[in-house]
DNA sequence: TAATCGCGATACCTTATGGTTTCATGTCCT
DNA sequence: AGGACATGAAACCATAAGGTATCGCGATTA
C-alpha cells in the first residue's frame, strides 16, 4: 500500500490545533498569543505547538524570548494528496471548491 | 470559531483506517474481506469499521450473515470544508489537482 | 543588577485508543 | 437438526494523548 505521511493527519485530528491552524492563517502569533485564547494552560498550548510543527503544518521562528509560529501551506500538501486518490468519488461539494478555484485562476 | 465536525478528521487519523478506505474506494468488502488484508486481528479491523462510519466515511448494509462496507465520498465533505479555508495558501501541488479536475470539467 | 517576562521541559494524572481474547448470536448449508 | 461461518460485543491490557502543576533559563526592561 501506498505510503502515508502519517504526522500530518494526526495533527488535523485534535480540534484545538485545527483551530491553531485558522487562527494563524489571519496572523502569525507567539505561544502566548495563541494561548490565550484557550482555556487550557499554555503548557497544554505548547504541547500542541509542537505536534504542529512535527506534522509540517507549521514553522517556528525564535525571536529574542519568544517565538513566532507561522503557518506553513505546503504541510497539507500530504494530506492533500492522499484525498487525491478519491478524485472519481468526490462530490458536489468538491467540485464547487474546485469551480471557485477556477475563477481565480482564470 | 467555526463549527468543526470532528469524527471526520478522527477518523482519518489513523493509518489503518486510511488503508482501509483506499480499498474500499476499489472495491466493496466485508469485515472478513477487510480483515485478510492485515495483520491484526478481525476485532480489531472491526473496532475501525466502526469508527469509519462513525466519521461518516463509509456506509455498511447487512446482507445476511455478512455487512457490506462501502465508501462514502460525502463524508470527505467536512474535511474538504476545513481545507478550503486555506484556500489563499494553497501550494502548487493543490494547483495541479486543481488543473487536473479542470480538464475533466471542460 | 534585579525583577519580570516568554518559553521549554519535566513529572504526574486521567482518559482515549488500538490491540487482544473470549463468548454469544444469527445465518447458511448439508 | 446440526455444524460451520460471519459478525457483534464484552472484558481486559498497554500505551498514547491531552491536561495540569512546577521548575529552570535566557531575554527584557526598569
Amino acid at each position: 500500500m501506498t505510503h502515508q505521511e502519517h504526522l500530518p493527519f494526526l495533527a488535523l485530528s485534535d480540534s484545538t490545533r485545527r483551530t491553531i491552524l485558522l487562527m494563524l492563517r489571519d496572523h502569525n502569533m507567539t505561544v502566548a498569543q495563541v494561548s490565550e485564547n484557550f482555556d487550557v494552560t499554555r503548557a497544554a498550548v505548547k504541547k500542541h505547538l509542537t505536534v504542529l510543527p512535527d506534522g509540517g503544518l507549521i514553522t517556528t521562528t525564535k525571536r529574542g524570548r519568544e517565538r513566532m509560529n507561522a503557518p506553513n501551506p505546503q504541510g497539507l500538501a500530504p494530506v492533500l494528496d492522499w484525498l487525491g486518490f478519491f478524485d472519481a468519488f468526490w462530490d458536489d461539494r468538491l467540485t464547487a471548491l474546485k469551480s471557485g478555484v477556477i475563477k481565480v485562476m482564470q
